[in-house]
DNA sequence: TAGGCCATCTGGTCCT
DNA sequence: AGGACCAGATGGCCTA
């Protein structure tokens, strides 16, 4: 009865196969058991009429795949053929295929005869389709037990890298402009935070000049979020007090002696603060959302310069006051007092030695101490302790010496 | 209560 | 085979 497929040699359809084939095509959904057994097990009655039924089809069929394959197309991996079997079933979800379903099968090559039976014991019990692909073990209690010794194994692994992970998330928190144990950046804010201070940092040294101040908490903030950016703006100590007591009078530039940048005389324009940037009734300023014009992509052009904020767009009223760092919400709230001011000191202490300044490229801290750089531990270091600066800042250092 | 953030578990993939 | 890495799911915590 096989014979009328094995017109062409080539086209190597076993009994198995062909009896898949068979099954298939009369909607019969235990193909998947094992063929040999179900095979052995139809009666004749069974058989036959599968075969009358299908057997136009079949001829058709293995003529045209005869016309249109040599076969070897048609292989898979396995030695099946995807033609004789439908692309479709072979592409069905194998279950068990993958390693982690073979781990759940367990390991072991016992009793593998006797599962082939088992599994085809219930050949009659229900319509649940059979799924081809490597068979399900059994789950011993053996296996269960080693399974889940082997997922508790990769759980703390998973866990001791995660860790790991904050701990470097943590240094990096360090190391950027913005930094309180207690007010902690969220670990997307800190990375953005990063690649924002680094890019400010290599844009300085590129333009061999000191950015305004406002500007460099622009380029820090960009993409943070108005929490984040107030947070930051607050860490540079740009707040309401400072503004509104250095307003100036005449829309030239002002100092701000409450702050330590007015050490260092630092040219700030009134106009910028009451830039369109500002967002009443938010208490902060939008520096997110400020556009340097075409081209600007965070980073200004070597060479370039900065915004000119005596143009037009920066001109208006000196007010209202800005409150950049009183509008601070969700996780990162003000922080405590204590820990506020030593923040700002780590970062702004030109009016404090008694902690050494963050590397802030302008203003007196970078330009006036070259005190050792406390707060940027490397993230190789672990805790406060603080260090001589890294060569980096001390470069950068010394270059706002100058 | 919704939304943001986080830790953990889990399964898949890739590499050694 | 086992570990590293990744991403999705889930639940807890906190805040507005």
């Amino acid at each position: 009865m096989f014979q009328i497929l094995f017109k062409n040699p080539n086209l190597s359809l076993t009994k198995v196969q062909l009896f898949l084939f068979l099954v298939r095509k009369t909607r019969n959904q235990q193909s998947n058991c094992s063929a040999v057994v179900l095979l052995h097990r139809l009666p004749a009655t069974m058989l036959s009429r599968l075969f009358s039924e299908v057997l136009p089809d079949v001829q058709r069929l293995a003529a045209d795949w005869v016309d249109d394959n040599d076969s070897e197309d048609c292989k898979t991996k396995d030695g099946h053929d995807r033609c004789a079997l439908g692309e479709d079933e072979l592409d069905e979800p194998q279950e068990g295929s993958s390693r982690a379903e073979s781990e759940m099968a367990g390991d072991d090559d016992e009793d593998d005869e006797a599962e082939e039976e088992e599994e085809c014991g219930d050949e009659n019990s229900g319509d649940k389709p059979k799924k081809r692909g490597p068979k399900k073990r059994k789950m011993t209690a053996a296996r269960v037990e080693r399974s889940k010794v082997r997922r508790l194994k990769a759980n703390a692994r998973e866990r001791t890298r995660m860790h790991d992970l904050n701990s470097a998330l943590d240094n990096l928190r360090k190391v950027v402009p913005c930094y309180s144990k207690t007010q902690k950046l969220s670990k997307i804010e800190t990375l953005r935070l990063a690649k924002n201070y680094i890019l400010a940092l290599g844009e300085i040294l590129r333009n061999g000049k000191r950015p305004d101040v406002v500007t460099y908490v622009q380029m820090l903030c960009k993409g943070l979020s108005q929490p984040t950016t107030n947070l930051v703006a607050g860490c540079l100590q740009l707040n309401t007090r400072n503004f509104l007591t250095e307003q100036c009078t005449d829309g030239a530039r002002f100092h701000m002696p409450s702050s330590p940048f007015s050490v260092h005389p630092y040219p700030y324009r009134c106009s910028r603060i009451s830039s369109p940037h500002y967002q009443p009734g938010t208490g902060a300023l939008n520096l997110r959302g400020h556009s340097y014009g075409p081209g600007y992509d965070g980073v200004f052009p070597a060479g370039g310069t900065s915004p000119d904020y005596s143009s037009p767009d920066y001109e208006g009223q000196h007010s209202p006051p800005v409150c950049l760092n009183g509008g601070l919400s969700g996780r990162q709230q003000e922080p405590p007092e204590t820990d506020r001011n030593y923040h700002y000191s780590m970062h702004y202490s030109g009016l404090s030695t008694s902690r050494p300044s963050h590397s802030l490229p302008f203003g007196p801290s970078g330009a006036r101490s070259g005190v050792a750089h406390s707060e940027n531990i490397p993230p190789f270091h672990d805790g406060h302790l603080h260090h001589d600066r890294a060569p980096p800042y001390e470069d950068l250092n010394a270059f706002f010496h100058n």
